[in-house]
DNA sequence: GACAATACATACCCATCGGTATATTATGGG
DNA sequence: CCCATAATATACCGATGGGTATGTATTGTC
């Protein structure tokens, strides 16, 4: 890796918090310039505009995640613990995530609305594959006879997705746990009670 | 109502939906001029600064939508039919609330977090209001025998208000109402297979 | 270790930001 | 119908927005 991509990469990592925790319209390039410590001939040498900025640092939000969620669900044979041991990441992790910013995809998606069609496209992008990787778990438990066959992945995988989000903005404006906590209550009940064999 | 009042109502009216579609940053003294067809003088005449507008167009934001759902509400008799009828306002007028920006209380607890504590603490006491009606409409259920008492209004509550949310972010985002639809129909079956007796 | 080439810093650009002081226009009570 | 007052428009403010032209330092290469 040489120089240049070394402060691409350095310029992206502390820029994904500040993006994350203000908005694409929130951050402004002095913001940058103070979380970075460097100037804007350094950040405009590297970037063309603001905007390839924020979905690098969409991309490099979503890629952390991801990749540490990846590894939880590899670390679990059974579909079922999978399912569960990725729903009880985000509440093991909620300081952490909030520390950050909150769910960069939940902030990504509700930020760029009516604003910023191409991040927009990038979350749902990344909403697809999120939604796909539970569908994929689910499909695969139904043929390693560990989900009942009955199971519509795709109902199941919004219903996922959408109690984990819903209950970090819950948790996240109120500073209350105890919602996202009941939301992975019910999925693991859900998972337990209605997909385990 | 005097020719002042009459002016703040109108620009808050105009004012909300900008608001609700740009954010708090996102939205200019210039934009709201615009959809007002009036002037700064007009508009800081009647409002102190910003913030008090972005308030104000929050309140009337969620003003609007608790009316109508209580309307909603109302029109049923046994609780279950109004959590269901109060989930169903929400498909029904996706298209119409996709057109206003969004769900007020959703895109403001994303847009306030890190932000603006006072519009966070408004919303932090709409999701309280919220979820509140929800278990009172379970512990009214309960007490009528509609409900099964071994309900747990605050648990079910939470994960009801984050179905809701959620689907509005994923259908929303990628564009496929598809993710509201499967929440709903979770919500309804909730209600039918474990809270009503 | 000289010297291109690359990487970063400095200084500046104009547009627009939120906000205000003042001028103008409506409005309604006497 | 006048006139004080309230309501809106106009013209402007300093600060900051994103972005750039150019200067300086740092780097790898021979």
């Amino acid at each position: 890796m040489g120089k240049a991509e070394q402060t691409r990469s350095y310029i992206i990592e502390q820029a994904a918090p500040i993006f994350n925790m203000h908005g694409y319209a929130g951050t402004t390039m002095s913001q940058l310039t103070r979380a970075i410590k460097m100037t804007k001939g350094a950040i405009y040498g590297n970037f063309k505009d603001k905007d390839e900025i924020a979905l690098a640092a969409f991309d490099h939000n979503f890629a952390e995640v991801s990749k540490r969620i990846r590894e939880v669900v590899r670390s679990k044979n059974n579909a079922c613990d999978k399912l569960i041991a990725f729903a009880n990441f985000y509440l093991d992790e909620f300081a952490e995530i909030s520390r950050k910013g909150g769910c960069p995809i939940l902030n990504a998606a509700i930020d760029s609305d009516n604003v910023h069609q191409p991040l927009k496209e990038r979350v749902a992008h990344a909403i697809e594959k999120w939604i796909g990787t539970i569908t994929q778990i689910i499909y695969e438990g139904i043929k390693r006879k560990q989900i009942k066959p009955n199971t519509r992945p795709e109902q199941f995988a919004s219903v996922f997705v959408s109690l984990i989000e819903g209950g970090i903005m819950l948790s996240k404006t109120t500073g209350n746990t105890i919602h996202l906590s009941r939301n992975i209550d019910h999925v693991i009940h859900l998972v337990n009670a209605e997909l385990r064999m």
